[in-house]
RNA sequence: GCCGAUGUAGCUCAGCUGGUAGAGCAGCUCACUCGUAAUGAGCAGGUCGUCCGUUCGAGUCGGAUCAUCGGCUCCA
């Protein structure tokens, strides 16, 4: 028979051949490498039986689906081992995830960290056996009495949801077996480079209110050198950690009298006031109006607005006088009131309220993390007043707003997915096909590419996120563009329109930021510490090497203080390796240094953070030298 | 909130099977006045997260609790 290859050549094989069969006749090598094949489109075992005419590409380890498939049988190695180890565990599910696989067990206990070195060793065994992995076909109402059989009541529940009468496939290495689509490689030999990584809880069908699942995290390379790579690039994150950074660089810190809220340090402190003023004068430009809110509010207006209904658990409550009160979760119920204190006309629209809004939400203690998950947040808040109208140029504004801003910070790695509506929501159909429209087409019409989250909208309208990595690669939201059908009409905002009518203007709630916190520990992670210049807590800092230098160094700190720049002296008596050294470890972008020979010139020797001495500066030419960086945002 | 791990000096960590704590760095003092990633010597610094228990005796064992870390769930 004549099997096609994707060259375009075609190759004679014997009638029954395998995909296997293929790779060894075109050669001994690949036949080693390949794990997999694609026949006429679908990917299958090597195992597979080939018939005539049969379009067929053979997958190595190298190719990304290779590498996948190599994961995927890992997981089925380990739940094999497990079970061998631990007869009474029962297998659910072991999916492929990013560098790597996870599988969830039943099992009367956790599994401690010993286990897992138990496990690994048991999978490293079973590899040896060099067991080959055969795909099995069996009818689905069999294959449910025979996981019965094994008292595996999560797998039987699985193929259960497949619908009576049709087969389903089973893999099996030696007398393991497990319910799966398939591919896998064709032996066990050909898991070589993997490590177990960690153990955690996790929900069946990810489902709080069901039973909690033992699960355990792998990685899996087709090399060794890959494998290595991949735990190196994990040590690397790590030290781009914010946390670490932060205590590091002096930047804050969090303590267990006020969990989730964050005492920063004059440094981080120092990187806020750069960050936030950097916002102030953006949204200043694009006819913003900045405002500010009280943190207490009664909780009649929580009623009225439906928060305290709905979120009451997370708000933190206060009471006095016989009156109760919210620590304000959000800032648009207030924004609200500052929009009902005038009656507007529709020439007012679009108004445009910012507040750098403090919020408190009682987050559940197992959620916080670093800067990026608090209990206390300030947003880049503000809330649209418009027409239905009017959404769709607003959010296109938005978007460019939120790219250039993104891009000044550093960040070009943008993920954008817009969230349509909910099953429960408010609003006509006809608003919610005019909102996503307009969420669509802004996002189109920027030739922006975004991923969709079906019914991941809010109850009250469509949106959009923008979020960012960070140093593990954990993808935290930070913009968002929110169109709201619901609150104006429920805290009664209102204007007038041409006709004299009273109309319900629609709100987006808006951030460019999100919070400011998450922001900046994101912004600590993208740059290692290393913040450019015009946000760097300090600027640059001047040493002398002896004391003869003290009076200049004194003199051209001042100068450059006196210029808005955040600059310190370092008179300490010490060697000028030390202070370099310091001031490296620092981070601090640019160490100046004046011995005899700058002071009688009146000049300083500049050296950058990547240790490169850039040149000795009349002190007026760095001065400029450093305007000029501050307005390119270097 | 759920599962697991962790919590010792400002930081990073050591402290075996219970016998009332140790290093490096940082800090302070003194000497040295020095040219781009660590000068030397000395000093000081901890009720071992908190509470309860076992014990003649607890950093070490048990329980509870708080926080942190890794996941899960959640995230207006």
């Amino acid at each position: 028979m004549k099997i096609q290859l994707p060259d375009g050549s075609s190759r004679t094989l014997a009638e029954g051949a395998t995909a296997y069969d293929l790779a060894a006749d075109i050669g001994p090598g690949l036949a080693r490498a390949t794990i997999a094949a694609r026949v006429n489109g679908r990917l299958v075992d090597v195992y597979h039986v080939l018939h005539g005419g049969d379009e067929v590409e053979l997958i190595t380890e190298k190719s990304d689906e290779g590498l996948e498939i190599i994961r995927h049988s890992a997981s089925h190695l380990m739940a094999m081992a497990v079970q061998e180890l631990f007869p009474k565990s029962q297998v659910t599910i072991g999916p492929v995830i990013e560098d790597g696989f996870y599988y969830d067990f039943s099992f009367e206990r956790a599994f401690t960290p010993e286990d897992l070195e138990k496990i690994e060793a048991k999978m490293r065994e079973i590899a040896r056996r060099k067991l080959d992995v055969k795909r099995e076909e069996w009818d689905r109402d069999e294959a449910i009495r025979y996981f019965e059989g094994l008292g595996e009541t999560y797998k039987a529940r699985l193929i259960a949801r497949i619908p009576a009468g049709e087969t389903v496939s089973l893999y099996r290495q030696g007398d393991w077996a497990d319910l799966c689509r398939g591919p896998h490689v064709p032996n066990t030999s050909r898991i070589r480079h993997f490590k177990l990584m960690k153990v955690a809880g996790a929900y069946w069908e990810g489902n709080a209110d069901n039973e909690q699942l033992q699960r355990i995290y792998g990685t899996a390379w087709a090399s060794k050198e890959d494998l290595k790579a991949y735990l190196h690039r994990l040590e690397e994150a790590e030290k781009r950690d914010h946390r670490k950074l932060a205590r590091a660089l002096d930047l804050f810190h969090l303590q267990d009298e006020a969990p989730g809220m964050v005492f920063w340090h004059p440094k981080g402190w120092s990187i806020w006031q750069s960050v936030e003023q950097e916002i102030r004068g953006v949204m200043r430009e694009h006819g913003y109006q900045e405002i500010r809110t009280p943190q207490v509010v009664d909780r009649r207006l929580w009623e009225r607005s439906g928060h305290w209904d709905k979120f009451r658990k997370e708000m933190f409550t206060t009471a006095t006088e016989n009156r109760d009160y919210a620590i304000k979760p959000m800032n648009c119920p207030c924004h609200i009131q500052v929009f009902n204190q005038h009656l507007h006309s529709y020439r007012d629209l679009p108004l445009r309220l910012a507040e750098f809004g403090s919020c408190h939400r009682n987050e559940p203690s197992g959620t916080l993390h670093g800067l990026m998950r608090l209990r206390n947040f300030v947003q880049d808040d503000a809330h649209i007043f418009c027409t239905e109208d009017q959404i769709q140029e607003e959010v296109c504004n938005f978007i460019d707003l939120t790219y250039e801003v993104y891009r000044r910070f550093g960040f070009e790695d943008v993920i954008i997915f817009l969230s349509d509506r909910p099953d429960n929501r408010v609003g006509t159909d006809e608003q919610w096909d005019k909102a996503e429209a307009a969420l669509h087409q802004a996002l189109k019409s920027k030739d922006i590419e975004y991923g969709l989250n079906p019914g991941e909208g809010a109850f009250y309208g469509p949106k959009i996120e923008f979020s960012l990595k960070d140093c593990l690669g954990r993808v935290w939201q930070c913009g968002t563009i929110q169109v709201d059908f619901s609150m104006p009409g429920k805290l009664d905002a209102e204007y007038v329109a041409e006709d004299g009518s009273r109309k319900t203007p629609v709100m987006l709630h808006r951030a460019v930021l999100g919070s400011l916190e998450r922001f900046i520990g994101i912004l600590i992670e993208q740059h290692e510490g290393k913040f450019p210049f015009w946000l760097a807590p300090v600027q640059a800092v001047v040493c002398n090497i002896t004391d003869d230098q003290a009076d200049y160094v004194r003199e051209i700190t001042d100068r450059m203080l006196a210029e808005g720049f955040r600059v310190e002296s370092d008179l300490r008596n010490e060697k000028v390796g030390y202070k370099v050294r310091a001031h490296t470890l620092a981070r601090v972008p640019f160490i100046l240094v004046a011995g005899d020979r700058e002071r009688d010139e009146g000049t300083v020797s500049v050296r950058n953070l990547s240790g490169e001495n850039i040149g000795t500066f009349s002190v007026d030419d760095w001065i400029a030298e450093m305007h000029d960086r501050r307005a390119r945002y270097a």
